[in-house]
RNA sequence: CGGGAUGUAGCCUAGUGGCUAAGGCACCUGGUUUGGGACCAGGAGAUCGGAGGUUCGAAUCCUCUCAUCCCGACCA
């Protein structure tokens, strides 16, 4: 391809307002651009990695037998309402009507609608397994967009779904996917790190998701280098910590405006981790009182597993006061007893390591009022005692008592085991041989295209550009020919037309050093330079973008030389 | 949704109450060039994000508003 033909606009600046260097070089290599707050257009050389990456995913989807559909990026809101997402999935979801008032949402996610493509063909058990992916728009309206592609609004994601006979079969599926996606991850040249992982809103028992280390990550990632166990914050497990001690006998004490752990940290002169932090949650149905140390957070994640339901956020203060909660002073000690039960709906759950900690510090639940040596089991009950907290960097694993550590990552990909909720939420089901409805156990995979990407040139680049690896690259080579030399400027036509889509051909009147300059932008594993003295000898250059090392190989030895197959039959017409 | 920062030509910047808003890159014309964003000459391009206000006078000060980025909240 010439590059006067195509539309490469490279940037010599870094454009106000782009911060992060995987953002800063796809732009300024004239890959994508910004329409509006995570809204990015694709260039052409941006939509050739694109098609590359998605290339990838189609082969490594066509091996496990999946069946590529497309689904539309608007679905009427009944059928999340069916799933019983339409209220919990929150303002990610942009939801409008449309012109006889019918409400309509852009999707923030395919399960519903492939779901629905499903319930019309698939009516026996015989029709199962069932492999669906697609590659399609998704569109959440995040809170905060931020670092270019690795968090757009508007955003292309391989998605795929399975359908199974049994949770056996489903259990034996999955783990074809995760080797999948990890030989997806390795032909990009990314360095995952597959951990275990939450749920979301997407739902399902089990997760994974693969991670690169990255500072561009929103998620931390727990890792045991001992053991290999890996995990997400949200849910990694620690080794259990118990530290015995003397139970002494509970006390009050007054703590005028102690709101919050590290005033009465303060206050009383101790640390946090003998503190109780009590926490209310709204979840699906009522609300769940938590309660950690001083020094723990509480995933939300591992919380809702606890309780079987999605914690829908933080409970508001007019919230607790119906519940005749003292906000600064929560506790799950001196609750009146119709708060908890049936009545009001509210659940208490005890962390474990809180509940295996001695002589606790708890509010009162009164204003002004705390109690010290408080001792689960000794002083009051609680029905659910759950591991709620988030593991850090310096806890022993769980797994085999190395120190774990903790790291920024970024996810590029995650895959779910369903189940059949669903199937059964939706009432999706098939006949069994005798009759009988059976309800698909189902498992969802996605990979974000643009975070890959996004992810790649993070840790693909050098100071003067991009370096993409072999199999994204939007073109193999770059070429040039350097010098007014007629018959180097033939010998570069000639290569341009044999190399036909593998080569980006810079046949523009530029001078040498701005075709330097952006022939490293732009990234290619390639470039071949073709000058005066070369052409005499039957020689070109050939530079390796990764290694920076130039040599010199024969002509026609091109091909072979870049890594692509010797003979193409016919030439294409450039 | 809270906190902060920034909006001046296609891009990056200068200008912080005073004359016709300055420079680099990019663009157009002509010429010279060709091993790392090359050089010379000429040209075009800006309602200084928007609205309102203060002032003899506003890119500059005030108010409101919009947009973008960063931190947090929230969320895959």
């Amino acid at each position: 391809m010439r590059y006067s033909r195509l539309f490469i606009p490279t940037l010599r600046d870094r454009p106000r307002g782009v911060r992060s260097r995987a953002h800063e070089l796809l732009v300024r290599g004239g890959y994508v651009r910004s329409i509006g707050q995570g809204l990015f257009s694709f260039l052409p050389l941006g939509l050739r990695v694109a098609r590359n990456v998605e290339r990838l995913l189609r082969e490594q989807m066509d091996l496990l037998g999946g069946l590529e559909v497309s689904v539309p990026v608007v679905s009427p809101s009944e059928v999340w309402k069916k799933s019983g997402r339409f209220e919990t999935v929150g303002r990610d979801m942009v939801v409008f009507p449309d012109r006889v008032g019918r409400t309509l949402v852009l999707s923030p996610t395919h399960e519903e609608a492939v779901i629905e493509l499903v319930r019309d063909g698939i009516k026996s058990y015989r029709d199962l397994p069932a492999f669906f992916y697609q590659i399609q728009t998704k569109f959440r309206d995040e809170a905060r967009p931020r670092y270019g592609l690795v968090r757009a609004r508007e955003f292309v994601m391989k998605d795929g779904y399975s359908f199974h006979r049994t949770f056996a079969d489903l259990n034996n599926f999955f783990p074809k996917v995760f080797s999948a996606y990890a030989q997806f991850f390795a032909r990009c040249d990314l360095d995952v790190i597959p951990a275990e992982a939450g749920v979301g809103y997407i739902g399902g028992d089990k997760a994974y998701e693969f991670l690169v280390s990255s500072d561009l990550g929103e998620d931390t990632v727990i890792v045991c280098d001992a053991c290999g166990y890996a995990a997400n914050g949200d849910v990694a497990r620690g080794a259990t910590e118990t530290c015995p001690a003397k139970l002494l006998p509970i006390a009050e004490v007054t703590t005028p405006g102690c709101h919050g752990t590290a005033r009465v940290s303060d206050f009383l002169g101790i640390p946090r981790s003998v503190i109780a932090k009590t926490l209310v949650f709204r979840a699906a149905r009522g609300y769940v009182m938590a309660v950690v140390r001083g020094d723990h957070e509480i995933s939300e994640e591992k919380l809702s597993r606890v309780i079987g339901s999605p914690v829908l956020g933080p409970a508001d203060r007019d919230a607790l006061s119906s519940l005749g909660l003292i906000p600064e002073y929560l506790s799950p000690i001196g609750l009146d007893s119709d708060v908890v039960g049936l009545d009001l709906n509210m659940v208490i759950v005890l962390d474990r390591i809180a509940a295996d900690t001695p002589n606790l510090v708890f509010a009162g639940n009164e204003t002004d009022l705390h109690y010290i040596n408080v001792n689960i089991g000794r002083d009051f009950e609680v029905e659910t005692v759950a591991d709620i907290a988030r593991v850090k960097g310096g806890r022993s694993c769980s797994q085999c008592g190395g120190l774990l550590r903790e790291q920024k990552a970024l996810e590029l990909g995650h895959i779910f085991r369903l189940g059949d909720r669903f199937s059964r939420s939706m009432e999706l089901f098939v006949h069994t041989d005798t009759g009988e409805r059976l309800y698909p156990y189902m498992g969802a995979y996605g990979i974000g295209i643009g975070r890959v990407i996004a992810a790649v040139v993070d840790s693909h680049n050098d100071p003067d550009g991009i370096i993409w690896p072999a199999e994204l690259a939007p073109y193999r080579c770059y070429l040039m020919a350097i010098g007014p030399s007629a018959a180097a400027n033939r010998i570069a036509e000639s290569l341009a037309d044999e190399l036909g889509d593998d080569v980006l051909f810079d046949d523009r009147r530029e001078s040498i050093s701005t075709k330097f300059k952006d022939s490293d932008m732009v990234g290619c594993p390639y470039r071949i330079v073709v000058t005066g003295e070369t052409s005499t000898t039957g020689e070109i250059e050939l530079y390796d973008r990764r290694t920076r090392l130039t040599r010199r190989v024969a002509r026609d030895d091109v091909r072979g030389q870049v890594g692509l197959a010797q003979s193409r039959g016919e030439k294409n017409a450039v």
